[in-house]
RNA sequence: GGACAGGUUCCCGAGUGGCCAAAGGGAGCAGACUGUAAAUCUGCCAGCACCGCUUUCGGUGGUUCGAAUCCACCCCUGUCCA
């Protein structure tokens, strides 16, 4: 009996968006669900504790960081990853297959796997489905992704119908060697920004999708548009059963636009990267804390907010830390971040369970909120 | 009173006849950031009618075709000696 389980909890009558709920050895995860990322075993700037308070319930972690530093048998040998960062909620990791796009200049990539050099001292590494298999499962997270090629935004037909084909025969590998049923494996859509491969793609992804599956090589430089043409072409073809995993997204007005467009899943480092670069995401649309308007306002960052950081601190003090160079100027605003994210997460779910979700959408697309990202 | 050293665009600081509106930092200002080689990166930073012109390198006067750079005097700062 798999300790996996997706359960669809509510479908919105006025949208077709649902509610749902999906089970892993570590707990439960109400979707539709943001994911924040920590890298390298650790949501940056925050300890565990501060990014449960920020109400996140599941968080993403990378095969590719922790397989060069600390190396995942040393994490193996800590007990697993749950337990040598302490965060013992679910953990998503990704298959490394991401590096192989953004560090492309230092890498190569062949039928078997793609050799790469380390961008911390050079050296030289195989990464091939097998291996991101066998780094995931000694990390333990709860579901890992299959090692996928994401092409670049750009590529041409053939150069996407390779990556998406290589992505597929990889896969099958993938599948051959996870065996164990304490972690579940997601499969990745890819096919770029071509509709007749996203469709192949899916379909013959989502046969092998045990419990979810995710959508990958969108969000990597093309208009917003065109992302959610590309959305809307596949989404009548998700199988009701599994959650789907839209990877790689974070900002505002692409949640709501993917969670209408069917999407239950989403992780991204945009609310924490722009925190450690003194930007907020608030109920009036991003503020740059960092600008000059800010140096005498002693006003809450976001006054719709609750978060330990908008109860206690100015922006006028935001300010003077993100100038200063002082930590806690990233720590606070990731925390706000990332509260936000999840608040709007929440907003979302009240709105599909009350049946009033494309009023909400359209009420949210008129509002600061989404104009102003 | 004497001897050195020095005064450069917001700050520090390079520059010792033309290639100098003046290197490089810093500060300031703005922008970017979407499965994190990111507490990072980029741009602006004398003024303007901006492919050119005007005002700048302690002050004044001079030498020169041409001065932040050379000369004279003056003012100020630091260190040391009386």
């Amino acid at each position: 009996m798999s300790k996996f389980e997706y359960k669809v909890l509510h479908v919105c009558k006025q949208s077709g968006a649902r509610v749902g709920e999906l089970t892993t050895p570590h707990g439960k995860i109400i979707t539709p669900v943001f994911m924040p990322v920590g890298t390298q075993a650790t949501v940056k700037s925050l300890a565990p504790y501060e990014v449960e308070a920020a109400g996140a319930q599941i968080i993403l972690s990378n095969t590719y960081h922790l397989y060069l530093r600390p190396g995942h048998k040393l994490v193996e040998k800590a007990g697993g990853l749950h337990k040598f960062m302490n965060w013992h909620k679910p953990i998503l990791t990704d298959s490394g297959g991401f590096q192989v796009f953004s560090l492309s200049k230092i890498n190569k990539i062949t039928s078997d796997g793609v050799t790469f050099r380390s961008h911390i001292d050079g050296s030289k590494h195989l990464i091939t489905p097998e291996k991101s298999m066998e780094i995931q499962e000694s990390l333990g997270s709860d579901i890992m992704m299959a090692f996928d090629e994401c092409s670049r935004y750009g590529a041409d037909e053939r150069e996407a119908t390779a990556a998406m084909k290589r992505t597929l025969s990889w896969l099958d590998r993938c599948r051959k060697y996870h065996v164990n049923d304490t972690q579940m494996l997601f499969p990745i859509v890819q096919g770029n920004m071509y509709k007749n491969l996203r469709l192949q793609s899916l379909k013959e992804t989502v046969q092998y999708a045990e419990c979810g599956f995710a959508i990958g090589g969108l969000s990597v430089g093309e208009p917003k548009e065109l992302m959610y043409e590309i959305m809307d072409e596949m989404q009548p073809y998700y199988p009701e059963k599994h959650p789907r995993y839209l990877m790689g997204v974070g900002s505002p007005d692409c949640l709501v636009e993917g969670v209408l467009r069917g999407i239950d899943m989403f992780d991204c480092v945009l609310p924490t990267r722009i925190a450690r670069n003194g930007t907020a995401f608030t109920h009036n649309g991003r503020v740059v804390v960092r600008n000059g308007i800010y140096k005498e306002d002693f006003t809450p960052l976001d006054d719709k907010c609750d978060c330990y950081c908008c109860k206690n601190y100015t922006k006028a003090y935001l300010r003077h830390l993100n100038n200063a160079g002082e930590i806690l100027g990233g720590r606070l605003l990731s925390l706000h971040n990332i509260t936000y994210l999840t608040g709007l997460m929440d907003r979302i779910r009240t709105a599909i369970l009350e049946d009033r979700f494309l009023d909400f959408v359209n009420a949210f697309r008129l509002s600061p909120e989404y104009k102003n990202m």
